[in-house]
DNA sequence: TGGGTCATGTAACCTGTTACATGATTAG
DNA sequence: CTAATCATGTAACAGGTTACATGACCCA
């Protein structure tokens, strides 16, 4: 998955690690985070499965650095994997897990973990809002247009999830203190369907 | 992430691998998949961070069995994690890294990948309604109906996020077929914030 | 006689995380 | 003088995936 991520980039023209990590950063963190270590081995990958070639380049006052750039066998590779069809729904989510076993712990304390986990939206909100997905820079060397079309689908899917997120994470706080304020029908002994 | 999922279902009652499985298939993997390999293997952790003993049993007609029981160490572990703040909010989202490269491909090619991307989501609601998480049968022996609250948190987040999920594909889709039909303000050249 | 349930895993591999390592240039 | 930027990774460990292995009992 990440080696196809980095094999789309490079789609985009051809990188050095550090740039690819920066254009991660820029645009698929959000929804897809990845080590710099992780990076550059997955180049290592990627360049001996013949998928992308280097050249190293000297430079002065700056470090050498190595440019990737995408063979047609990387291009196929990508085309196979985008035309793959085994996506699978279940994404895990580290929130919900939490979420589930939190009975073992006090109704005041729940209360206040619903507070942090809105908090935790707020920052990602914040900031989201101050720095937007920006792959544009890494593209402009591409005239089609339509890439930008699914980078802002998926930047749409971002601004969905957060609100869904604050709706539920509010939903469940008024719950518990519902329950607090001794509302009888909120403890569930027989809850309809 | 997996062991402290398994510790919280141990501390519902003393289990078996196999139960532990069942257990997971029935609640857990609505948001996070593990394989039966796994769970075994993480058992052999917990038993050897000394937060959970097993005990063999031997049965008539059916394989002997191993008794999984959590330790006051593991009930430890279990509340050091819970009560811990450092649940990211970045999850990661397969569906969104493929549809970000999709502008490698048609028009036609990506309307369907939508249809496709609908039809998964319809299995897993119709999988969600056949088979609902059911944590209940393993949990008769705990008296406190706090934890069936959080339960039912986490499967209202899954239907929440299901509604949210058909609405943007539904959207995405639109959009396609808006360009197709040649709209020509669907297509961003100057796209507004 | 064939499939489901019960019940255990091992081995190999792939992917993700954490910690460490180096060092020059440039902007404030 | 200090922090950021540029630029490369390695090593070790943790967590997830895929494939394989075994075998009895029960129900239709």
């Amino acid at each position: 998955m990440l080696k196809h991520g980095i094999l789309g980039l490079l789609n985009y023209g051809s990188m050095t690690g550090y740039e690819i990590n920066k254009a991660f950063k820029d645009s698929l963190s959000y929804f897809w985070n990845a080590q710099t270590s992780q990076i550059y081995r997955e180049l290592q990958t990627i360049k001996s499965n013949g998928w992308a070639t280097d050249e190293v380049v000297e430079q002065i006052g700056k470090p050498d650095k190595k440019i990737f750039t995408i063979t047609e066998s990387g291009r196929a590779e990508l085309n196979r994997w985008l035309v793959e069809d085994n996506t699978e729904f279940v994404t895990r989510i580290p929130i919900l897990m939490k979420t589930f076993f939190r009975g073992e712990r006090s109704l005041e304390e729940n209360i206040a973990y619903f507070s942090q986990l809105e908090d935790m939206g707020i920052d990602f909100l914040t900031q989201f809002q101050n720095e937007p997905p920006k792959v544009e820079d890494y593209s402009k060397r591409l005239k089609d247009p339509m890439n930008a079309v699914f980078w802002e689908m998926t930047v749409e899917f971002g601004k969905m999830y957060i609100q869904m997120y604050f709706s539920w994470v509010n939903q469940c706080k008024m719950r518990l203190e519902g329950i607090k304020n001794g509302s009888a029908q909120e403890t569930p002994e027989r809850q309809p369907n």
